[in-house]
DNA sequence: CATGAATGAGCGTTCATTCAT
DNA sequence: TATGAATGAACGCTCATTCAT
């Protein structure tokens, strides 16, 4: 239990250091310090300063993606599927804002330098989206024209972008409902009026 | 008008540098030896290494809100202004596929330590989305319940997403327009089908 | 009894680890593990690590220096006595490869660090010969103008290097016998062809 | 010349220092410092610590070798040819008592380290002494029992015992000249009286 | 202007040693 | 006694930056 204790304590600790200072600028003796450990005691429990950002990655967004995953379980329409995964995300990432920037850093800087996308939980929790758009156009509810694929990354992009802004705190005048609603309409009905 | 060849130089192989290492991970003596010049000789031209990445920045994305506002200028239907904005945008990356990360760079790592975010080119091009949308809320062919300066964001991210994504070269089988049909569509008119 | 057996098992564990690493290279973990005991266990046996050499050292050591007292005081020809010393030598040194490293190791390198020479086992060790010498020169049997001291020294050497040799796994093509023989004509005859 | 200059200044430091205070002990700073340049100014004419240790080895030893071989060349008679090797050793290695030193580290310790003995000057420098013996052999003024290759370890042992004790110092009481006397008597001759 | 050798501050990591259990 | 998790000092090496030429 307390060994245990130390990996959490670390693990969040990096989290925030991370988020706050970015992979490259953060120091090891950052997290110890933040995790009120020795420098040394960070390497009983991780290889080295990247290991402990895929960990941060890995076990973070394992757990969005187990909660998301049973909190779509409940949906039976992909309609409402989408909403839950949206608003979810939006949710988790403003409760652990350290955590969206981590995610931010993974992806766009540092699997530059360690490249081993394997099947990873990341690609997992954004393909979530391709088979409720898939879902959705088999039951009719969803324009078969989109590529579940390419609509993804859009849908994916949207989200990550507008975390971060918020996180950069430039225009964080704006409330999490507020965001999933616009979030959630833009991606739905498009920016085009229906009549 | 030779030290300005030189100035451009530098630039140029940064951009390249940057994108294929990352900033952190590039060494200046990497963009020396790509521009063909001496380490010292970067000096005459940047301050420091992240003033070279802050040139790169602004001054090429400083060519894209030209071009882009140029284009822009051409059209009348608001409609018309986005579709040539997400053209233009996933075909300016594409052709310079080294810009493309620099940006997401920038944006996300670096900003982190060196906090200056003045009115620059950046913000001066996502808004031209913020914009555009306005216009189309007034002579009425967008849905005036969208808040235009979160779609931005969202537009935005839905662009940055999809580029980082065929630069990480994990689904690069689309054609630039595939996806740009795709995100066109699906910012026009949603997922959702309408009758 | 218990802990003694102890202090044995690490003397014994070091000797082997000091020996395939070297003093500085080889960790006190190391020597732990091989002793199966933990690392704190080390320190209640031991002041710190130099101390485990010097103690591996000055036992084994002493074993050879009171062996071969205990060969020679059965010989009365400084000859014979000769003989016994090399062969006892080479011998002990091929039994416990070990030890011929750490002597090695001892001699050559961690003095330079600790100084503190006082009356060991080891001059002890080496100065029999010089007796040896004496002996034989006070019977007659040795030439009168070899100085016992330097010839000590020489003699040594030429064992010493010859264990070396075999453990560095260079040219360990002579058996025992082969190298003793060749040690002990060379030294009581030297290599000129006397008629 | 001014570049070769910092090589040999830092060859030449870190032979000190290795010598004063063996391989694992030395610091980079010490070699730094001992040279009269900065830490880093050492990378770039080493790849790394042990690559230091290396060159010292290689190069002094390389003059060695050079010097021996030419001075043996001057030489018809195996006898004179040892009387010259000994000599030239031991003398060298007075005059450079840090390189003995060195000599001794890299033989007994680091090599167990970073074991690549390739053909190296050392190995070339030791077999000289096989070679002078196989020709005495022939010429029929050395005993055709004593084995050259065995012999060469022998005599390198000794020589290099007798160096040790005058660099720790112990017994420093004994001229060049006396020692070298020494051991070409007892080489030759053995130390047994003929009559 | 241009060079590139030299600098030295700074950090990731190791491991001997300690100490609470 | 025995344990082994925790500590933190220490060091090799890198690389942005400078400056003599």
């Amino acid at each position: 239990m307390k060994a245990d204790n130390k990996h959490t304590k670390i693990i969040s600790a990096a989290t925030k250091v991370f988020a706050k200072k970015g992979f490259f600028t953060a120091r090891i003796s950052d997290i110890a310090k933040e995790a009120k450990v020795a420098d040394g005691t960070i390497y009983l429990y991780f290889n080295n300063k990247y290991d402990i950002l895929l960990s941060v990655f890995e076990e973070e967004v394992g757990k969005i993606v187990e909660n998301t995953k049973k909190l779509i379980a409940q949906e039976d329409d992909p309609v409402e599927m989408l909403n839950v995964y949206i608003t979810q995300h939006l949710q988790a990432m403003k409760k652990n804002r350290y955590l969206a920037e981590v995610i931010q850093i993974e992806l766009r800087q540092t699997n530059k330098v360690i490249k081993f996308y394997r099947d990873n939980k990341f690609s997992e929790y954004v393909s979530i989206v391709a088979e409720i758009i898939q879902k959705g156009q088999q039951t009719g509810c969803y324009n078969t024209e989109i590529n579940p694929d390419i609509a993804k990354r859009i849908i994916f992009g949207a989200l990550d972008e507008v975390c971060r802004v918020w996180n950069a705190s430039l225009e964080s005048h704006y409330t999490v409902d507020e965001i999933t609603e616009q979030v959630i309409a833009l991606i739905h009905n498009g920016i085009l009026k229906h009549q």
